[in-house]
RNA sequence: GACCUGGUAGCUCAGUUGGUAGAGCACCUCCCUUUUAAGGAGGUGGUCCUGGGUUCGAGCCCCAGCCAGGUCACCA
């Protein structure tokens, strides 16, 4: 492993502190007193008193006998103080000449025991008595400074560097960890809502036989004792039902799903959904239960219901409008389809400017138009209800209009939040309904669902009226937290995998085999023996002599070049 | 998948018509006892994303590729 030369310094340290006999990576357990954020807000209990805390040292000022530094524990940043004279043992100054400016640097985890005082320009900070030293940084961190007015310069910001190595950016963008507390925050509270009212939390197959419950490209892998292809999961429905047929009232699961699909800013190959079955109820009394929920996130994450995103303030206070994804149609359109034919939506797709093939069916074509010129008109959440029976094949039909099904999405700031609806527990539809897209699979849909006929032997013995949700967690906390990527909000996003350090090229290769067999040797006659081009040589020497493999040496005799 | 933009020191970025690779911070050496992104002086540090090509000479021009971001398409 080529080291930098800053890597070299800090190894050096390493071992010179290991001969003043301080151990760089100590097993003790170090017992702090307090944390950062309990001095800053309560300083005037603090005022004067001993405190013990750790942290990582973010940042060093170094001015003759004294200094200042910064310590980050995981509570937030504190000023230090360090002063040759506390440091010291009488006349011996070595702990502050040697090991605390020279031997140890910025990123250093350090533990510090001192007095919490305020300096001249009023900042709150520990008057260092003895420092501690907990773990050697051997990498240097980017250097990131916020000035007075709260400018960041030199700011982490390559979005590549950041989610490769989450660990930097958590460590010196302090406003990312902010935006994973409040993901907990939000999924916490969802659980105290479901919990409080006796609803269970479960957990079902990631592996599937079969991969159900919603139209999506599975992963594939295989079993070895089974000698059976098994699916990751891209929905736990069928299994959420399952455990209602079984007889609980209630199930809920937070389901990270796998889809082998495109990646950009909004989808990531796994992310997470919580769905939630509740027997004996219908989409309606789900609409009016999700208002509540939303309205209670937004409070336990945000302090209010009003959601700054993008552009837009969001209002999550209950209730939201409830508007008929046909009536959506005609009231952004100016056309009714209901009723129409396949022929007759293709007309009217191709009126608005649309493209269409043949795969499309009615669902999917109606799906298209409120995609295509609707979906972005709602940026307050609004429940679209009553959509297509084709585009449904696990919802129960409307109770007033047999081409139309119980379902809702709830859309904000222009996207689907939410996707839920009046389950179909009769059967025989069911199985009808999945014929049918088998039907849509050999027209050439390559997303239509698998027959799971355990699922369907399990509707046969009779699951109760039931309403289910699924909501996109990941979605939801780029809205609670203003953030337009997925990757923002997952703490390891997929990424491509990183390129190998190159190893030495053929070409070095080549000129290294010369060398082994003849060394030292006239550079020109081992470049013409090389047979390189000009650049492919040039290349190629300075690739060895950089690698330390050979060395060129200029002598009375002429250019030599000699294996090291 | 298409197009656009970018990839240069540990970090953030300059780099002129193709002519000796730069700055700030960080780091190293020295001076400084309550400083505020940045005190002063000096110094070290490079796979200019990779591989080809053009050229006397390429960070720069050409071709191919990799990675990232964005727009669109596909997709919930």
């Amino acid at each position: 492993m080529q080291l930098t030369a800053l890597e070299i310094v800090r190894r050096e340290s390493l071992q010179k502190l290991r001969e003043l006999g301080i151990n760089p990576y100590p097993a003790k357990e170090f017992k702090t007193t307090t944390t950062i954020k309990q001095i800053l807000s309560n300083y005037d209990t603090f005022e004067g008193k001993e405190v013990i805390l750790a942290g990582r040292m973010m940042s060093r000022r170094i001015m003759g006998k004294a200094s200042f530094a910064e310590l980050k524990d995981a509570s937030g940043r504190m000023q230090l103080y360090v002063t040759r004279d506390e440091l010291s043992n009488g006349e011996d100054t070595t702990m502050y000449n040697t090991v605390f400016k020279k031997l140890l640097d910025m990123g250093d985890i350090l533990g510090v025991k001192g007095d919490v005082f305020k300096t001249k320009v009023g900042e709150i900070s520990i008057h260092v008595k003895e420092i501690t030293l907990l773990s050697k940084s051997l990498k240097p961190l980017p250097v990131v400074k916020t000035d007075a007015d709260g400018n960041i310069h030199d700011s982490f910001s390559d979005p590549e560097h950041r989610y490769r190595q989450r660990y930097v950016d958590l460590i010196v963008n302090d406003y990312v960890k902010e935006t994973f507390i409040k993901r907990t925050k939000i999924t916490n509270s969802m659980r105290e809502f479901f919990n409080s009212r006796g609803y269970l939390e479960v957990e079902t197959p990631v592996l599937q036989p079969i991969p159900g419950g919603a139209i999506a490209r599975p992963f594939t892998t295989h079993h070895n004792a089974l000698n059976i292809p098994l699916y990751l999961r891209i929905a736990n429905e069928l299994y959420l039902k399952r455990l209602i047929v079984g007889g609980f009232d209630a199930v809920y699961e937070f389901s990270k799903d796998f889809r082998n699909e495109g990646m950009d800013r909004t989808h990531n190959p796994e992310f997470t959904v919580m769905e939630l079955y509740v027997a004996y109820k219908d989409y309606h009394w789900m609409m009016n239960m999700t208002e509540e929920l939303l309205e209670k996130i937004a409070l336990d994450s945000n302090g209010t219901s009003e959601v700054p995103i993008g552009e837009n303030m969001v209002s999550f206070k209950a209730p939201y409008p409830r508007v008929p994804i046909l009536e959506a149609i005609k009231t952004h359109t100016g056309f009714d389809v209901a009723g129409m034919n396949e022929s007759e939506l293709k007309v009217v797709c191709k009126k608005l400017g649309m493209e269409v093939d043949d795969t499309m069916g009615v669902g999917k074509l109606i799906d298209e138009i409120f995609g295509e010129k609707c979906e972005h008109t709602y940026i307050q959440p609004t429940f679209i209800t009553d959509y297509p029976k084709e585009m449904s094949p696990l919802t129960k039909e409307h109770r007033s209009n047999p081409a139309l099904t119980e379902r809702f999405e709830l859309m904000v700031n222009g996207k689907e939040l939410a996707n839920a609806y009046s389950e179909l527990n009769d059967p025989i539809d069911q199985r009808e309904r999945f014929k049918d897209q088998l039907k849509l699979s050999e027209k050439g849909d390559d997303e239509a669902m698998f027959i799971d006929q355990d699922f369907l032997r399990a509707l046969e013995y009779g699951m109760p009226p039931t309403s289910g949700i699924g909501i996109g967690i990941d979605r939801l906390v780029m809205f609670m937290t203003n953030n337009s990527s997925i990757q923002e909000v997952l703490l390891f996003p997929q990424m491509k995998p990183e390129r190998k350090a190159p190893a030495m090229s053929e070409d070095e290769k080549a000129v290294f085999n010369i060398l082994k067999s003849d060394s030292p040797i006239l550079l020109n006659n081992l470049k013409s023996q090389s047979n390189l081009s000009n650049k492919k040589w040039d290349k190629a020497i300075k690739g060895l002599t950089k690698s330390k493999l050979a060395s060129v040496n200029n002598t009375d005799e002429g250019l030599f070049v000699e294996l090291i």
